[in-house]
DNA sequence: CATGAATGAGTGTTCATTCAT
DNA sequence: GATGAATGAACACTCATTCAT
């Protein structure tokens, strides 16, 4: 296996698979024929299928490729307390969803959903996609709990869940609805992960001046 | 336009929009061939088309009905305090994710989010179907804030948003994980909920104590 | 069978052709449904084929009761000299073309020939249909040949065909391009007459005129 | 744009549309289906499609090169005196009526005739087609008016469509009756056109004759 | 390795005709 | 007789995939 051929395969991949993204965003995956990515990739049909089985193999690639991303962008909120933690994780999914490239991935990631339901190459790494994140969040969340800054009785892996799931639904929101502002959503997420801290702190904080009277 | 022969013809129509459903929710939209829901409805092809269009128009149906069906279930969560009109909300929605009828729903509603993205009509379908339901959480939280239960800060459309999200996602992750179970995951809106409401409270509480002093 | 019983069959049957020949002539044989036919003679499905047996059998009665008044313009032609007979056949036939019927019953007819290369009923219609115009035709010229107006030379049956087909021609001439004015072709075929008989007795005058010296 | 690519595309089409030909003649361009002419040329419908947008249009493929093929016909018959040239001209048109080639693409053109009627592009092809045999007819009619071998009274454009015409029908007639002869239908058209010039020159020499006395 | 012409099973849809009411 | 809902074979066309060059 020489080094350059390994790299010029991958720079082939990665041209098919931008090409590919950039159709399944636009017609999404059912009306993108092998054709419209052998256009846009400025390949032949027959090159395309040297670097994949088929069409199912792009599209599971292009899932592989943004569950990797996602996987990163987890990695980076982490650090400092609890409230500082969570709202950069939020601030690092939702910001970007306000960038075209990123709208167009998500655009892709929303059919990929659909398709994970028939597909359970798909549905396995939608699942295992998340799982990684739901953990980190899950961990933030006993961290706190651990700490006293976030309430005992709080299940910190549907907490994940629910966090998780306010990010997916919004980024559902934003593909109907692309000009939909992203702060506001933020600022209100925010609001909602300090009313988590607060109101335990603040019970704590009640408690203690209960008995320091 | 004879009551009997318009009720004969809802009922045809209802046949194939419950016969496609199936077929939609164990193939998907592009997988289920015209001659799966012929199959799956007892009819011929030529009398699928007497009734719809062509296949869009069956699917168009199927969200209209989906919609239809939401607006009501959000009519009923109304009446009482803050805290019991938005719990009552969320298990309108999420309590019944465990039937199978409503499971089967789901799926089909999830591709049609992606269908959405591309096609105006189901697009325009889905913004006045979250539309609704947005209203009415808005408005809920309005007064709420008008009671002094929510922080001012808080904002109400948003926070709508936030909550359709939550149910979006869960809808979505439960669709991957389909013995994910409900309660504890409603348990922990629940404990949001709460938390929006108590903090605010909390702090006027604590406001009050300050006074007091 | 009673009389009213007979005269009710044919008033529907004559409803149904003329609703056919109408969408004939908009939209040609093929294109035409007989959902089309339905429509437009205000009748069911059902109901035409008590009459009809089939679409077949439609464009066939429209065939033939076009060929009956053709057969009826050309009796008309007949009397008086050579001349006057031919430029009163051509007159018959080529003046309607410029009514809107006609147009129409035309359009229909152009369809008719083309139909009867491969529907054998069809084509034994055309030929009759032709046979009778042709030999009324043929005797004319005969006429003039046995009074000395046309020459022995031209073949009657021939010069009959040739008539016929200056009118065909014409009519596809004028159906592809229905402001073509009917007069001055009209003039023309007048002129190819008259120069067929003046031929003849021009050079019989001559004759005489060189005898006579 | 390789010359032998070009070449080889020549030919696939030209095959495709030899075989198309085939099945319109013998079943008329509506009962001829794709996969008549997909097995009638030995290639698969993918192969087709590949050539051509679709059964339209080889039709007007067809059409295209059946007005090709004429345009050239007509150029044969120049030169020489005006009656020279006119039965030239009625044998390039007249005498291939008897081989079989010809015959099988006049059954094919007269039903483009009928297709003209409704499919704008081809009744485009069909005036277009009759125009260039028009103008030059009517040429050598005015050709003819000026060195006084036709009468001025006679419209060039409107003989020119009378010919046109005595074509047209008569190709119509053999193609109901394959067996009638060509030849004393051609006589009979020598003989018409000599009577027009004829005639001309006659009355010319009888005004003579008289002067002369 | 690359090409792109060819494949052919499969798709959504139509429509002449039938027949229970 | 009349209706019109239902039939189902047939159609034009598509497109993921292959393979000779």
């Amino acid at each position: 296996m020489p080094k350059v051929a390994e790299a010029y395969r991958d720079a082939r991949r990665q041209q098919i698979l931008t090409a590919a993204a950039h159709c399944f965003a636009r017609e999404g995956f059912h009306r993108t024929t092998m054709d419209d990515i052998v256009r846009e990739a400025h390949l032949s049909p027959g090159a395309i299928y040297r670097y994949f089985a088929g069409k199912d193999a792009i599209i599971d690639a292009i899932a592989a490729a943004r569950h990797a991303q996602e996987a990163e962008l987890v990695a980076a909120g982490s650090g400092g307390d609890t409230a500082t933690a969570l709202r950069a994780a939020a601030r690092a999914f939702i910001l970007p969803l306000d960038s075209a490239g990123e709208r167009q991935d998500r655009r892709v990631a929303i059919q990929l959903w659909s398709e994970a339901l028939r597909n359970p190459r798909l549905r396995a790494r939608a699942r295992t996609g998340i799982a990684r994140p739901r953990r980190v969040l899950a961990d933030l969340v006993r961290d706190g709990q651990r700490r006293g800054d976030v309430t005992k009785s709080l299940d910190p892996d549907n907490a994940a869940r629910a966090m998780i799931a306010l990010f997916q639904g919004f980024v559902l929101q934003k593909a109907w609805e692309p000009r939909l502002p992203v702060e506001p959503y933020l600022a209100t997420i925010d609001l909602m992960i300090m009313a988590l801290l607060r109101s335990t702190s603040d019970r704590r904080r009640a408690r203690k001046a209960v008995h320091e009277k």
